[in-house]
DNA sequence: GAAGTAAATGCCGAATCAGTAATTGAAATA
DNA sequence: TATTTCAATTACTGATTCGGCATTTACTTC
């Protein structure tokens, strides 16, 4: 197929997989898994949230493949599908900084390939 | 500061950031600019939507440092802030390709680190 | 100044989604 | 069997957001 892998087709579901990422829930929970896997109870407990909230959470992650569950009587171990999931959300934070702590201006910070500077629009 | 640039307080930055990515419709955007900058009424031409539609999207792009712009008389020239943009739609382009041919179980691709694999709850 | 074009904004209806409470389902235990 | 606990699901509410239409703003040209 192409050299882009960005066809029409996938675009949808690119844009749910973004989607997927961008609650700080979702990401918190991510983040608490980094350690490894956790009960949905110890989920509740290392976020705060509400446990009907981690567990709807948790089905939006699991049915986008961020990450895997194991049940073990009682408990469901969610762990991670992938380490690549938090470079993203790192490669995405490290943008966030640029972003906002220069405000645009890169720092001497990343910024690969800047295509024009003439004048901004106010 | 930490090892891990996704703490609390830049979670819901980072999910803002991903959010802003989660529209089909500004993924094509971002798409469309891959080859240089355009004016708005190019982009609405290359993508079929909407003047307005177009125009938030833009905006939304903009206020999250994602596109640049440069005024020229009547038109405004959006493009891309920098590369890395793609570099992150395309890296989560191959993940949807991962999840949805495979169905989750990896085809000999990627999936780096697997957690655990003991069994699956259905 | 009037007219015309490009882009942004405001308003609206429809749809989506997060969060909570309550219920249901599943599995261990008494 | 009855009970308890963990997790998933349902129903509901409030908030957000997409898309289109109409309007406004900015700028050029006549």
């Amino acid at each position: 197929m192409g050299r882009f892998s960005l066809t029409d087709s996938v675009l949808p579901l690119v844009a749910d997989r973004f989607k997927a990422l961008s609650e700080p829930a979702r990401l918190a929970l991510l983040r608490a898994l980094q350690s490894g896997e956790q009960t949905v109870n110890q989920l509740v407990a290392g976020t705060g949230l509400g446990q009907a909230n981690v567990s709807k959470h948790l089905q939006v992650l699991y049915a986008h493949g961020l990450v895997k569950r194991r049940k073990n009587g009682l408990f469901v171990h969610y762990a991670l599908a992938d380490r690549q999931i938090l470079k993203l959300c790192e490669l995405m934070s490290s943008r966030v900084n640029d972003h906002a702590t220069g405000g645009g201006r890169a720092k001497g910070r990343a910024s690969i390939g800047r295509v024009d500077d003439s004048d901004e629009v106010g």
